[in-house]
DNA sequence: GTATATTGTTAGATTGTTCTAACAAAATTA
DNA sequence: TAATTTTGTTAGAACAATCTAACAATATAC
């Protein structure tokens, strides 16, 4: 068994091992908010339980068994989020610290329950997808709407980042998973777009924004 | 605010003190199962916190500050276990320990959601009351069923034992929350008593039994 | 009312998670 | 490539929560 905290950094690691490829202890320690000697030790720590790969100046590496704890982590955060959208009718924007804190709950029923009631999700409300059973992840072949081009219609099937402030912004101009979005132009000097959905007319997003959202081409 | 471990003492400290009035380092030390110079630590540090008035070889008790916070902790608690089963389809044998967990959840809004979808229910899946957002309990005036006597009609309204084990003898023999008793007979010999209710024809129940059913007299 | 048992307290060690300071290795820049 | 910056490591301290051992106070029993 996983300390609450050993979860919080096998998270993490899963997270921008699959974000990056390669993960330094620097990074982890940035991400997590904890200064590097604390993660160094961590590590080694980790190392002993056979859940990281530990090499001096090397950078770092999940296990297979790592893998699959920090996995099933997870999972149960974006159950979770799942459910606080679904069942309990929160907003996407704020699900994740309530999350952070349920996933480390110790009761394999209680999750169980939950994936039974939401009928077995396979994406969050953010639409990553939700690790199964053994914590593996089915990775979906998304495109950033940046990498998209004038003319093309797509389906705007998830977000890179689930901070409140972006999904605020996104709250702000109607923009929900699901929308389907025709792209009128890109402005090659900033990569701009001006795109049109729903009820919008027309409206403009930064490539600091399109390059957050994923898509399906349709 | 109050970290894990000291919500677990107060809570504990304000569930003996309503059970026994007086409480001692020694009582909270076996319902927490750790040992006594921890305890006592313990009661210091909350005592600087003003959560607890502590001298020397003298009882412990709760300041006002301390039961409003410990309330507060058996509000998430008992919020919890009433939606684990109303909403979840647990049974009322299963939240216990699941509740134990989430209640040391930090989010107003999270329990705020769920009193809400529950519709601000008074008591918990065994009856017990949920204090309100003051943390203040409203006692309901029970009676034993162990202190009715033969030819009383009485509705079972709490437990004051939440353990697995006699959670699962109440099922076993069909006696949930609302069940309408009708007291036969009394042996005077051993207290236990023989009653009807639902589609029971008779049914013994020992002492041990019947001092740990709350019932309202019909 | 003394002896014994129980309860409470103090002192000090242990474990887990964090930190800062100092130093070492690797990467980057000039 | 030498100098500088960044990253990684080691050593040691701090804090929270726990423990055991030893001693002190109170309560119980004879």
């Amino acid at each position: 068994m996983n300390s609450y905290t050993e979860e919080n950094y096998l998270k993490e690691l899963f997270n921008l091992q699959n974000e990056k490829g390669e993960v330094s202890v620097n990074e982890l320690s940035k991400r997590l908010d904890i200064k590097m000697p604390t993660v160094n030790s961590m590590m080694k720590k980790l190392a002993d339980k056979k859940l990281v790969h530990y090499e001096s100046y090397k950078p770092l590496r999940l296990t297979e068994k790592g893998k699959k704890e920090a996995g099933l982590v997870i999972r149960k955060h974006r159950l979770t989020e799942m459910f606080l959208v679904e069942k309990m009718g929160f907003g996407w924007e704020e699900v994740h610290g309530i999350a952070e804190q349920v996933e480390h709950i110790q009761s394999g029923l209680f999750f169980e329950k939950m994936d039974e009631l939401l009928g077995h999700p396979k994406v969050d409300p953010h639409g990553s997808p939700i690790p199964d059973k053994q914590g593996k992840i089915q990775w979906l072949h998304y495109n950033k709407l940046s990498d998209c081009g004038a003319g093309e219609t797509v389906r705007l099937s998830a977000v890179t980042n689930s901070s409140d402030d972006f999904l605020k912004f996104l709250n702000g101009r109607g923009l929900y998973l699901g929308a389907e979005l025709k792209i009128k132009s890109v402005e090659p000097f900033d990569n701009s777009m001006v795109v049109t959905y729903g009820k919008k007319a027309s409206e403009m997003l930064s490539k600091m924004v399109s390059e957050k959202l994923l898509v399906e081409k349709l």
